[in-house]
DNA sequence: TTCTAAATAAGTAGTAATACGCGTTCTTTT
DNA sequence: AAAAGAACGCGTATTACTACTTATTTAGAA
């Protein structure tokens, strides 16, 4: 028996996935959360082997208690379920050394095959996220170690917030020229042109979680 | 028995919720969708009494699918399922007829409840939604009728893209002059007191969708 | 018809943002 | 110790955006 945690905000989402997963012979479901807290109590409390959680949730992220469980609990498996088929944020949770990453949109069949890879030791990632991966392999010269710095990932926030560079700089104790500089370097490292398609990167990619 | 058709394009969430309500001895669904297009042929396919539909769907979104199908079927309830918890969605979704408004992260025994309350011809709205629209109701000066008009809805469309007043202009084939009237015209509306937080307020609301 | 709202266009003025370039300092890696 | 990269600060020039105002045309409602 693999012995499945689910975690998602979404509680009709929760029970509905239960409801599917216990009709399977070899899964049991020991528990549920709702939030990133509730998952990394349950994984205190609980035996798991399996956890299912989704990436965004409140209270405390999917993707910051995945980290802490892989550090902690290096034995459980985590499959991510996401709703989102993109580079950057799959990338992410593989280097993450997050064990497997599923979209929202896959059946049935997929979840469990999902399941049952991971249990085994192996990694599984549906085939739209290979698509995408293999997609941006081929197009390698894109994203060379693009990494957002710490800074710039507090201003990058505090822009999605609709503040101007003078507001930032009041808020982090930065000069307007300071901020600026971090904006000019954002938005070449993204590509983007402007603020809004610098906002729309930060939430297409996880960067920044909208509300 | 009551006839129920689920539509949201998360898959795995559709099988999840169909398990579920199976359960229930007087619910029985009889299509499943995964856009507006499907959801529309499965209404004129098969004899339903309840849709459960996603707001947020491809190919077809679940509003303008919901927008058809209670002019052309005025006797099937439909009850949308949103994970936002936004007065401006709840009321425009009041006022195009629907007749519940129940939110992804409340539980099983709701949603029952709310399939049972549409069916004998009620309406329902979550416990949760309906604070929303009562503290909506107490803070009444503010949203007066603020309709955003077809022309106000292409510019914010555009704008969500990173669009400048000149490109916008060029897109819709009017003067920057008109593009930024109506650019001021949306702020003093939304009273957002920038793009950034205009494009905010679009995504919040469900005005434009990202990606 | 009259009234209203929307869409259109235009202007000035001021502020914010972007595109350049040039630096210093500090830390971490090699 | 040298190199690299991050964080920081400062300029100028140009463009984009926001705040104010005015006004015409058109379509629809009273």
């Amino acid at each position: 028996m693999i012995k499945v945690l689910v975690a998602d905000d979404h509680k009709i989402f929760v029970d509905g996935l239960i409801s599917l997963l216990t009709l399977e012979h070899n899964i049991s479901i020991v528990a549920k959360a709702h939030n990133g807290n509730e998952l990394i109590e349950c994984v205190k409390k609980y035996d798991v082997d399996v956890i299912l959680s989704d990436i965004n949730m409140p209270e405390m992220d999917g993707k910051d208690a995945a980290g802490i469980i892989i550090k902690e609990y290096p034995d459980i498996k985590i499959i991510m379920l996401s709703m989102h088929n993109r580079t950057a944020i799959i990338k992410e949770m593989e280097q993450m050394g997050v064990h497997g990453y599923v979209l929202k949109s896959c059946d049935n069949a997929e979840l469990v095959d999902a399941i049952n890879t991971v249990y085994l030791g192996k990694r599984y990632f549906s085939k739209e996220v290979k698509i995408v991966l293999d997609n941006a392999k081929v197009g390698r010269n894109d994203d060379e170690e693009m990494l957002i710095t710490a800074r710039e990932l507090s201003i990058i926030k505090l822009l999605c917030k609709g503040q101007t560079s003078k507001e930032i700089g009041l808020n982090l104790g930065l000069s307007v020229f300071t901020v600026d500089t971090h904006r000019k370097n954002l938005l070449i490292k993204t590509k983007c042109k402007n603020v809004v398609s610098l906002v729309n990167y930060a939430y297409k990619n996880n960067i920044v979680v909208l509300d």
